[in-house]
RNA sequence: GGUCCCGUAGCUCAGCUGGAUAGAGCAACUGCCUUCUAAGCAGUAGGUCUUUGGUUCGAAUCCAAACGGGAUCACCA
């Protein structure tokens, strides 16, 4: 689309200079869009914008260029203007020339590299219980931004900074303890972190217990959950822990080490991977040297009590605590130290953290910090915010018991994906694994799109009552349409039949037109999706290519079709069209099948 | 209360760098499998784009305010 739309732009740019006699520097960059199907043409351009500047009206003005580019822009067969709307119909011989030239491309291997690093951190899990559909989103957002910006020509770093300290880990290391510490995930048989995640549920009820008794023995409920025996406890073993105590690492690790078992599966299954690990049990002390180093600068200042600060006040933000009084680290110290270690490990030229939503204003605050250390990677810092994932009955709570697990979840659409090709019965001859494997990918496709298809920054809405769609605006369907194209190709190769795309009939039936036209999108689809950070965009194409192709197949008939040519043509638009599904598949992780 | 995000069909979402009559899917209703995979296609119906002002030749899109929903404002992470 690139050459083709742009010597027509560069050709409406020197019709104005010349139709108007003005500088070519008076013009803004020319932009046509597509023209609206009611009216005859291929591309519009809107000529109100430039009233002023020639000082006539837009009818005139669209006829002028219209007359121009007749002349001489040999790309152009016809004009018309309609009220301010000039509407270029481009000649066949040069839709030809650009479609040939597409399939020569092999634009869906990957554009050209780009001599930039970016470093991608996302999952960050907690390892006191199992992940739910928020870690979903998540991940699946994570990954396949990291295989976009890939893709895109970028060189990617996917690092997970996980979260295994802290008060939270204590506490189901605490209700473990005290449950006797007897069984363990292989007696009873549970995931890791799965086991873990029921430990921590029980810290909850113990210490819903204990503050009911100190209630009814007249303390209030805020003193009692701070004196209830297991939050003495819970507060304690941090303390052991940072301390070093032997017993308690040993048991912290064995926790984790089970925890880090069960996630290792489920990343499997999701189909995620990372090339860095960072844990804040290594990080947490960072971060407290560049605190000096700023104070020193006088980008932070310390108060009375030896609290240091940050004013962002100028900045329209309020003053930010970087160290407590104490001399220890707070969160935001840590992702100081972190983005250091990322820094110096790394040398990346962006970073990009993708953190729900609730922490909007935190990295706010630590890209202000960064920046005025004159950090040289300030400004290449970006957070992926996303909203979170709603159930019909509001937000998901742990506690409340109103989370959607990951694992279940998983299991639950898979099972779907199995119920449903069974009711349709259309692969008896697949072998036991195949279809095993068959129902994984289209179970798991499933959730990724629903998640991604979404805008990143939006809130969405998942109804665990009825299960994920497999019709309509679905992975399915687009994994239907690439089968479909699969058995196209397998038919072609058969018979013989050329693949590529080196030959255009000379008349295009409508459907084979709309399908070209939109997979010449495709690279600046990729292009606005990694600028823009959002896998989103990608799925939307992907739907589009998806629908455009079973349009045209069912309105024209590929191996009956009149001429050999036909035949040959409609046979490479096919195997060009599943390319580009399976590239934007693997962009967003979902697995095209050949057979379903 | 301050700050930030969101508000489009009954439901879930596209469209938002301003352009012609606002698009899909689901749900409802009609048609289409003796011919390449009907998990599909074609059609009907469904909209004061939350409201009110402003900018503009032109606003779902930009600006302001109001209303509604959410997040966040800890020496928690």
């Amino acid at each position: 689309m690139k050459n083709l739309e742009s010597n027509i732009c560069s050709h409406i740019h020197k019709a104005i200079v010349s139709i108007g006699k003005v500088a070519s520097e008076q013009l803004s960059e020319i932009s046509l869009q597509a023209t609206k199907v009611e009216f005859e043409g291929d591309f519009t351009l809107v000529c109100f914008q430039f009233t002023r500047l020639l000082g006539k009206n837009p009818e005139q003005i669209g006829n002028e260029i219209g007359g121009y580019l007749l002349e001489n822009c040999s790309d152009i067969e016809n004009f018309n203007v309609v009220k301010g709307f000039l509407n270029l119909s481009v000649k066949d011989s040069s839709w030809k020339k650009e479609f040939l030239d597409f399939g020569d491309s092999e634009i869906w291997k990957g554009l050209p590299g780009k001599s930039e690093r970016i470093l991608i951190e996302y999952s960050s899990p907690n390892t006191n219980k199992p992940l739910h559909l928020g870690h979903l989103r998540n991940n699946f957002l994570g990954y396949s931004l990291s295989e976009l910006l890939k893709f895109a020509g970028y060189d990617v770093v996917k690092a997970n900074l996980v979260n295994d300290r802290g008060i939270h880990i204590c506490k189901s290391m605490v209700a473990y303890m005290e449950s006797g510490m007897t069984e363990t995930p292989e007696s009873s048989g549970m995931k890791g972190d799965h086991f873990v995640g029921k430990y921590y549920v029980q810290f909850d009820q113990i210490l819903k217990s204990q503050v009911a008794e100190l209630v009814k023995n007249g303390v209030s409920e805020d003193l009692a959950k701070e004196k209830a025996p297991v939050s003495i406890k819970a507060k304690k073993m941090l303390l052991d822990w940072e301390s070093g105590d032997k017993e308690v690492l040993g048991l912290w690790k064995t926790m984790n080490g089970w925890v880090y078992k069960g996630f290792e599966a489920t990343y499997k299954r999701m189909g995620v991977d990372f090339d860095k690990f960072y844990y804040e049990s290594d990080t947490y002390i960072l971060g407290k040297d560049v605190v000096d180093e700023g104070l020193a600068s006088g980008v932070f200042f310390k108060k009375e009590d030896g609290s240091v600060w940050i004013d962002l006040t100028n900045e329209g933000l309020d003053q930010k605590l970087v160290l407590r009084s104490d001399g220890t680290s707070v969160y935001i110290t840590q992702d100081i130290g972190t983005a250091e270690l990322k820094f110096k490990e790394f040398k990346m030229d962006r970073s990009v953290y993708v953190v729900g939503n609730e922490q909007d204003y935190h990295f706010v605050v630590l890209f202000h910090i960064l920046r005025k250390l004159g950090r040289s990677y300030a400004k290449g810092l970006h957070h992926l915010s996303y909203g979170m994932v709603d159930l019909p009955s509001g937000k998901m709570k742990s506690r409340e018991g109103t989370v959607v697990d990951a694992d279940e979840l998983m299991d639950e659409m898979v099972n779907t994906a199995k119920e449903r090709t069974s009711e349709l019965g259309k692969i008896a001859d697949f072998e036991a694994n195949e279809l095993n494997e068959l129902y994984e990918v289209l179970g798991l496709g499933a959730i990724k799109y629903f998640l991604l298809k979404v805008d990143p920054k939006k809130r969405m809405m998942f109804n665990p009552q009825e299960s994920i769609e497999l019709n309509g605006n679905t992975a399915t369907a687009i994994q239907y349409t690439h089968a479909r194209i699969s058995a196209i190709s397998r038919k072609a190769i058969q018979q013989g039949l050329e693949l590529k795309l080196t030959a255009i009939p000379d008349s295009l039936e409508k459907s084979e037109k709309d399908l070209l036209k939109h997979l010449l999108k495709f690279e600046s689809i990729v292009l606005e999706a990694s600028t823009e950070y959002s896998p989103a965009v990608i799925a939307n194409y992907l739907y589009e290519t998806s629908r455009l192709y079973n349009s045209f197949f069912a309105h024209e008939s590929i191996f009956q079709a009149s001429t050999a040519e036909k035949v040959q043509f409609r046979v490479a638009l096919s195997v060009k069209s599943g390319e580009v599904i399976r590239a934007c598949g693997k962009i967003l992780g979902i697995v095209m099948p050949e057979r379903m």
